[in-house]
RNA sequence: GGGGACGUAGCUCAAUUGGUUAGAGUACCGGACUGUCGAUCCGGUGGUUGCGGGUUCGAUUCCCGUCGUCCUCGCCA
């Protein structure tokens, strides 16, 4: 039907005759001589309507309106002089058009694919298949399956084995909210979709593949944001007879080869690596933004000399007194501004309030608190905060988790305002030495940080019976741009450690066996040492390809309330459909 | 569940302190034009200002509710 596409045309193919096919991109009609802009995903092509083609040609080729579906035959010609245009890589050539056919017309669409403007999201989402035109989410999409290509092909040469696992499985209470399927054979049941493949690879493990890899579609029935949705893909994977230092020299390995073929960038390996004790210190959070500066600087052995109550109370009370150097940011930030950024850190993250001063030209510390403070301190402070005139210093006095969200957020925020990184530029770190467990918000017991199967440290073992708090899992997070890419931990094949872990989770013996008893009984079957990792893939072609939003490098994404624009999903079902099932729909 | 932003023509946006017939660009329809490429020029159609209620002589504008999209806190082992 075709002979080339809309992107390949070039001088070396004048005189030839081709057919293209595609959409009417745009149509720019001189009465005499007509020309169209015909579009695929490969690029833009002009072809032209004159009377030397064919009068029928020219007056049916006035007819076509935008979006239209056409294929048209002809001679490549050479542009006449002067009406080259290299916006495209076709700009050199045109195709003077003998035969058209119009394949399919168009209703009017909702907005133009190649427009400068562009629609609201709910109207691109509606009409996505409008919006899949464009060729950014082409250009988008076609990276996506690169990547994905690479990886596959990375992995089966380091002999991983791809498995499918199951879709409908057993629910898990632990972790995200599962999304349900009840079961019309057994009425009362319920299936429910992978949140991930955890438990399927683990056993695979005990099965001897010992290097499984799935990319693996996941769900979490939780609340969406810019970089979540309810359906999403994971690089899952696990290996047998390994470390954690295999794991990570395999991804980065991966990791690389994406670098390099995806963005031209040469990866130093192996990536650098910090404990989760040390990014928690230092920046406020577990996967921090290493593209910038301006960390997280701590006070509080200063603030007990202080005046000053919040600080000097804080630091007595056992909390924190840490502060950022917004470098430069003084004259940035008003009086009305540092109000702002004030209620931010209040009214989200629970911080009491937000301490500031400005560095004045004489590198003074100016402040309504500084009188508060003893001109040596403020010295020291300066010192410390290693300030310089200009520089805007800000305070969060609170427990250690508030100054770290407060400080974690104001640090991201003010970064983004004060544009101290370049966008394009990607940093890739492991974060690691994860604790092993973290207080339960509800209960007040123990949780696990990762999973009940996550493995200590073999140093830590005995503080699960005198310190828990200080145990620390052989856990991996990659973190790219201050997003968690990814993250994995070495299991727990030993029963008796597995039975510690449960019994510190307070998970007894009975209910372990309800709800994972598979996965236990299995481990008795010759369970080999394993660890693994996931990578979220949508995250990952988020980040390489710049993306704000994770909707914007998947086809048919979900809104904020989940649902499809396009379909209307989630939908009413039949009354029969909902008997069948056995169960009832408490309102409607 | 909480906080915030937005919702006006098919689309992107405007509309003075609450003021009379809600505008512009684009798309669409008609016309002109033989080298344009965001074509140009002339003319035209197109509005339940998301929906419901309230205040007012008068509401796109103010208030309440509701629906939707987005950002965010909680949540996401």
């Amino acid at each position: 039907m075709r002979s080339h596409t809309c992107g390949q045309l070039r001088r070396e193919h004048i005189g030839q005759t081709v057919t293209l096919c595609g959409w009417v991109d745009t149509y720019r009609d001189h009465s005499g001589v007509l020309f169209v802009d015909l579009r695929d995903r490969y690029g833009i092509t002009q072809v032209v309507f004159a009377p030397e083609g064919g009068d029928d040609n020219l007056t049916a080729a006035k007819g076509l309106r935008s979006e239209f579906v056409i294929s048209v035959t002809g001679k490549v010609a050479a542009r006449p002089e002067g009406t080259v245009n290299m916006k495209h890589s076709t700009g050199e050539i045109e195709l003077r058009v003998e035969k058209l056919q119009i394949l399919n017309k168009s209703a009017t669409p909702p907005f133009q694919p190649t427009s400068k403007d562009l629609p609201g999201e709910d109207i691109r989402l509606k009409y996505r298949y409008v919006d899949l035109r464009r060729p950014e989410m082409q250009n988008t999409l076609v990276l996506r399956h690169r990547m994905i290509k690479i990886l596959r092909d990375y992995f089966d040469e380091q002999n991983f084995v791809e498995i499918e696992t199951p879709m409908l499985g057993r629910s898990t209470p632990e972790g995200a909210r599962d999304y349900l399927v009840p079961s019309r054979v057994q009425n009362g049941m319920f299936y429910a979709l992978p949140q991930s493949p955890q438990l399927y690879k683990q056993i695979l493990m005990v099965a001897g593949y010992d290097r499984y890899i799935q990319l693996a579609k996941c769900f979490r029935d939780e609340d969406l944001r810019a970089d979540r949705q309810p359906e999403f893909t994971q690089l899952d994977l696990e290996m047998s007879f390994i470390t954690m230092e295999d794991i990570i020299g395999v991804i980065e390995g991966a990791v690389a080869r994406l670098a390099k073929q995806i963005l031209g960038i040469e990866l130093t390996l192996p990536l650098p690596q910090m404990t989760y004790d040390e990014a928690m210190e230092r920046f406020g959070h577990d996967a921090p933004d290493l593209r910038f500066g301006m960390e997280l600087i701590d006070l509080t052995d200063l603030a007990k000399e202080a005046e000053f109550k919040v600080f000097r109370g804080t630091a007595d009370a056992g909390g924190r007194v840490r502060g950022i150097n917004a470098s430069g940011a003084a004259e940035k930030y008003s009086r009305k501004g540092i109000d702002e950024l004030t209620s931010f850190v209040v009214e989200n993250f629970g911080a009491k309030g937000l301490a500031w001063f400005k560095v004045e030209a004489d590198g003074k510390l100016a402040s309504p608190i500084a009188k508060n403070f003893s001109p040596e301190l403020l010295a020291k402070i300066s010192e410390r905060m290693g300030a310089k005139p200009g520089d805007l210093l800000l305070f969060v006095a609170d427990s250690f988790e508030v100054s770290c969200k407060a400080l974690y957020a104001l640090r991201k925020r003010l970064a983004a305002e004060l544009k101290l990184y370049d966008p394009k530029t990607m940093n890739f770190s492991w974060i690691v030495e994860f604790p092993m467990f973290a207080k339960d918000a509800e209960t007040g017991g123990w949780a696990a940080m990762h999973h009940p199967f996550t493995s200590p440290r073999m140093q830590d073992v005995p503080l699960l019976d005198t310190d828990p708090e200080k145990c620390r899992a052989i856990a991996y997070d990659l973190v790219i741009n201050g997003s968690e890419a990814g993250g994995g931990t070495i299991r727990i094949h030993d029963q008796e450690l597995q039975q510690k872990v449960f019994d510190l989770l307070g998970i007894d013996r009975e209910t372990a066996k309800e709800r994972f008893g598979f996965l236990l009984e299995a481990l008795q079957f010759g369970a080999p040492p394993h660890g693994g990792i996931a990578l979220g893939v949508d995250r990952l072609v988020m980040l390489f390809a710049g993306l704000d939003s994770i909707r914007d490098c998947i086809a048919f994404p979900k809104t904020q309330r989940a649902t499809d624009m396009m379909t209307g999903a989630p939908g009413l079902v039949d009354a029969k459909q909902i008997q069948e099932l056995g169960i009832k729909v408490a309102k409607q």
